[in-house]
RNA sequence: GGCGGCAUAGCCAAGAGGCUAAGGCAGAGGUCUGCAAAACCUUUAUUCCCCGGUUCGAGUCCGGGUGCCGCCUCCA
């Protein structure tokens, strides 16, 4: 394999070299969404990120699997279906639903396991089991804890010392608890709640032990790459790594990814605050690759603040990189060709194919120094330019040479779009597709602005310089923007 | 209060000791154009929040300060 693939660590708060448990095969664990409401942009961004990741690390040659959970029972599904008159499972199968209609419309490509909660109760009950025979944990009253005590590295993923554990559990009122750090492992059952039999008695799982049997069940005692946002990092991955840990003896997770939030106004998206966008919403008025190309211009890990104008910056990007395959396209067409022969080329040619080749190789790069798809996306740019200024200079009909060396651009741009789930559709397609969306919130008909066209046009002919330029003026005052070039006047929406 | 993170051009954003500090948007000048637009070319941070320190050499490491954010309760 070529160079080595280097990801930040939240367990040592450094980039470490990815080295799988075993050689060629990566193991992949994300939580998924607890299925309450719809999901949000902040959701979309880990799935986009992970998803992201797992596409380069296949492309890379591992043979990954792939785990994302559904919690499918909990507080807040409860609260919902009790205000609701619902089932707690009925709620839980329409965010379900709900998420999956959102990740195929993103363009995320299903994991390989996304297991339910509920459907592995008894996997759960094994762990507690275990973690009972083992010493780790209690029954009280129906209850089962987790008695952090027992665990002498908790605390090792948050960076938590014992005093700031006790304080940060200090309004904990309920003590059945030996100590208030202990957390729930099994809930005893309450009316009007879901439950499941069990060796303690009727009740329901904790949140954090249905990763740990899960993740155990799909992949094994140890994860390569545990990921999800920063906020899980404590208490839930920090719990999990106790419950694993202490019922396997084993190291749980070789490395553990965050991805940073998504804010508004630099703030964290939060309902209380009123700022909360959801998947659903933001697709009526973006694209979706428009999406992710605006959370991929940033480095996971840092905070993304998602406004109005980012999102247009993104679309504005898109549409460069769309642009430019078009203009490839018209000239090239959409068929393969043998491979580039460099000599046959002109200096020009011979400079974009260099830059062409090179960009498969920086792209790797960038992603191998954990996941940069912002440096990544830069270099597209880079490529991009090359080509726009490469293009105006060739004819309409490509030499085979230039055809090939434009065929090799196409792959290499397709090859790159479909790690990042970006330049997935035709570019005319997409263009045509923007174009319309536009088109629908003006007042003017596809057929009006082809008619003045025409007249403009031959306005144009007869060097009516005035009347040509009214024309444009009329368009522009109703948002049509016409470019002339190559011989015809093409337009589009400002 | 404790812990963690961030601070780079008008804006967004890479950069984790050493070639001229990526890239995008916006701005300026130019090429092209009947004039425009688009595209392209040139240009826009002698400097990376402030003050010290380590080093031959520091946005990059260390100490202190300032500001913003997050976690400590459910959270992607």
């Amino acid at each position: 394999m070529k160079n080595r693939v280097n990801v930040y660590n939240t367990l040592n708060q450094q980039k470490e070299e990815l080295v799988p448990l075993q050689d060629g095969r990566i193991s992949m664990y994300v939580c998924g969404i607890t299925a309450y409401d719809h999901a949000h942009i902040g959701h979309a961004r880990a799935a986009v990120i992970f998803d992201v990741i797992y596409r380069y690390l296949k492309y890379r040659g591992y043979q990954v699997t792939y785990v994302r959970n559904f919690t499918d029972v909990d507080d807040k599904i409860i609260k919902r279906s009790n205000e609701e008159g619902t089932s707690s499972a009925e709620i839980a199968a329409r965010y379900i639903t709900s998420y999956r209609e959102d990740m195929k419309a993103l363009g995320v490509v299903p994991p390989d396991h996304e297991p339910l909660a509920t459907q592995h109760i008894s996997d759960m009950i094994d762990v507690i089991q275990a973690l009972i025979e083992r010493g780790h944990a209690y029954i009280a009253d129906g209850d089962v804890y987790f008695e952090v005590a027992t665990f002498p590295e908790y605390g090792k993923l948050s960076k938590k010392n014992i005093e700031e554990q006790l304080a940060g559990a200090r309004v904990e009122t309920d003590d059945r608890k030996k100590d208030p750090r202990d957390f729930a492992l099994w809930k005893k059952a309450k009316p009007q709640e879901p439950s499941w039999p069990s060796p303690w008695g009727d009740g329901r799982p904790g949140w954090h032990i249905e990763c740990t049997a899960m993740s155990q069940k799909y992949i094994g005692e140890t994860i390569d790459i545990h990921g999800g946002g920063r906020d899980l990092i404590f208490p839930h991955h920090e719990n999990e790594i106790a419950q694993a840990e202490a019922a396997s003896g084993k190291s749980f997770v070789r490395y553990w990814l965050h991805n940073g939030f998504v804010n508004i106004n630099h703030e964290k998206m939060s309902k209380s605050l009123g700022n909360f966008f959801t998947i659903k919403e933001i697709l009526r008025q973006y694209h979706p690759e428009v999406i992710r190309l605006f959370l991929l211009s940033h480095h996971y890990r840092s905070p993304v603040d998602f406004s109005p104008e980012s999102m247009q910056e993104a679309e504005a990007g898109l549409e460069r990189m769309y642009t430019t395959v078009s203009e490839i396209e018209k000239i090239s067409g959409t068929k393969e060709y043998p491979p580039v022969e460099e000599s046959r080329l002109d200096p020009a040619g011979q400079e974009v194919y260099r830059e062409v080749e090179a960009l498969l190789g920086k792209f790797e790069a960038a992603m191998d120094e954990d996941f940069n798809t912002a440096i990544s996306i830069g270099h597209i740019f880079h490529a991009v330019r090359a080509l726009n200024k490469y293009l105006p200079g060739l004819t309409s009909k490509c030499s085979e040479p230039v055809c090939a060396l434009l065929a090799y651009a196409r792959t290499v741009f397709s090859r790159i779009g479909d790690m990042l789930g970006i330049l997935q559709v035709s570019p005319a397609d997409y263009l045509e597709m923007v174009r319309n969306r536009r088109l629908s919130e003006l007042d003017i008909t596809l057929e009006e602005i082809e008619r003045l066209v025409q007249e403009r046009n031959q306005a144009r002919r007869d060097k009516d310089w005035a009347r040509s330029d009214a024309i444009r003026q009329d368009l522009l005052a109703k948002g049509i923007l016409l470019e002339d070039g190559r011989g015809t006047t093409v337009w589009k929406i400002k």
